[in-house]
DNA sequence: CGATTTGTTGATCTTACTCAATAATCGTGG
DNA sequence: CCACGATTATTGAGTAAGATCAACAAATCG
């Protein structure tokens, strides 16, 4: 199938989801986190719609935005990997972070007004684009959006102090079990399966993501699959034994 | 001077304030990150100032919040300063952050709703309680608080992100040098010492927050002095050669 | 299909940790 | 105000986790 005919479907798929029960469900709305099914009502749903662009898929290593770009709009992930990243003097690159489907990039640059990092596609991705300003005017508007707002940048900080710590206090396993055991999580939260998912990044990425050397990612991983915690080939990925994984990175097990 | 004369002082000092020029400068208000000048409108500025509760200052060693304690206030830090830690379930302390004068904590709570790290007070501290409904409340009706909330949340993500990318790719001694220039710009922003101020957090808290051993903070701090860069003598430090420190750290000079 | 990027594995080296001993500072009560 | 114990800070010696260097294998892509 070429790029021509998968873009013709994709436009398909949206038409139809908006003619039929585009907020039965933020699965489907492409504004997954912005909408909070049974807070807004039906009619507020449709204004966040009104202000969001659709569409434009991205190919892998298309980017988003890039490093000192003025800010103007946050972006939903609808679907594929966006890795967040900067590159300082040296031309070292440093990975900020990964955005799975339902997630909200951008929210770092309200302050400064420009982004300090660039976004690229890790794989084909589709991205929801929505102008800050809009957001802005319509949460002076919506209460319900206004606090979804607040929430959605508090989760942030919340996540990026857990990275924090787990980049300040533990070891490589720890490091890494807890980096699979995240997109686990995440991807469940989306209802994608938990066990089995493609890692988008290279192992470089997430070296660089967690840390560590590429050689070290490398290795824990080999000693993971030896312990029977995981299976990975390639960029596949398969969790074997979700508890083990908890185990060796230190982490309570979700429920 | 005994700790009831100095209270009693600060006492007379805010009152001073409220009756003469307590909106002029964001410097006294106490509301010092909610309040921007020249952006909010006087009346505005006492809306705000009535949802904060003033007052009760905190002793070294006194709790502001406690760990999975709900959720209920902001707090702006007026004087002094405040740790916020977590404790994980082996009892192992986590440092997660230091809070100075006119930076707002709390607002990684705002999400989840309990907080998931405890506030201590290093040092005698002054601290301003903001209860969160009313600023949502209040940031429904003023535009311009609602987009000065998402801008101070978008900040601490900015910096979030900062510490990650030191604790993921910076040795021990450009850790500490930026975490060294880091409080000096924090100091400078508020129109306080840049060059010379106490270090109210031990040794072993600045390891534990920026990942390192207490003994190796120690050596690097020794390091430092024999080059000439600061000068440390227990919690009071001065930095001699600021362009230093920032080439030790790798950091650009701040202008 | 060949070239380039990405991933794995092994050997060696280095940074920062750990353990240990001592010194300085803090806080408390006499 | 000083003396005491307790906490905090400094310095040294040995060690280990993970980085670096190197070689090779596998996957990806034009």
């Amino acid at each position: 199938m070429d790029q021509q005919t998968r873009d013709q479907q994709t436009r398909e798929q949206q038409t139809r989801e908006q003619k039929t029960n585009a907020h039965v469900s933020c699965q489907q709305c492409g504004l997954n986190e912005l909408c909070i099914p049974h807070t807004l009502t039906a009619p507020e749903m449709d204004e966040i719609d009104q202000i969001a662009r659709r569409g434009k898929p991205l190919q892998k290593g298309e980017y988003l935005f890039r490093q000192s770009d003025d800010f103007e709009s946050l972006f939903a992930v609808r679907a594929g990997c966006i890795k967040l990243f900067s590159v300082d003097d040296n031309g070292d690159e440093k990975v900020v972070g990964f955005f799975l489907p339902g997630e909200i990039l951008g929210m770092d640059a309200i302050d400064s007004k420009f982004h300090s990092a660039s976004a690229v596609a890790l794989s084909t991705a589709s991205v929801c684009e929505i102008p800050y300003e809009s957001v802005e005017l319509l949460a002076g508007r919506i209460k319900n959006l206004q606090v979804h707002m607040y929430r959605l940048l508090s989760r942030e900080i919340r996540s990026d102090q857990e990275l924090q710590l787990l980049l300040a206090k533990n070891n490589a396993e720890e490091r890494i079990g807890a980096f699979l055991m995240n997109l686990s999580v995440r991807y469940e939260r989306r209802r994608l399966s938990p066990k089995e998912f493609r890692l988008d990044m290279t192992r470089s990425d997430i070296a660089n993501y967690l840390g560590l050397a590429v050689e070290t990612v490398s290795r824990v991983i080999t000693r993971f699959q030896k312990a029977g915690i995981l299976r990975a080939e390639g960029k596949s990925l398969e969790i074997l034994d979700r508890g083990a994984l908890c185990a060796v990175s230190h982490l309570k097990a979700p429920d």
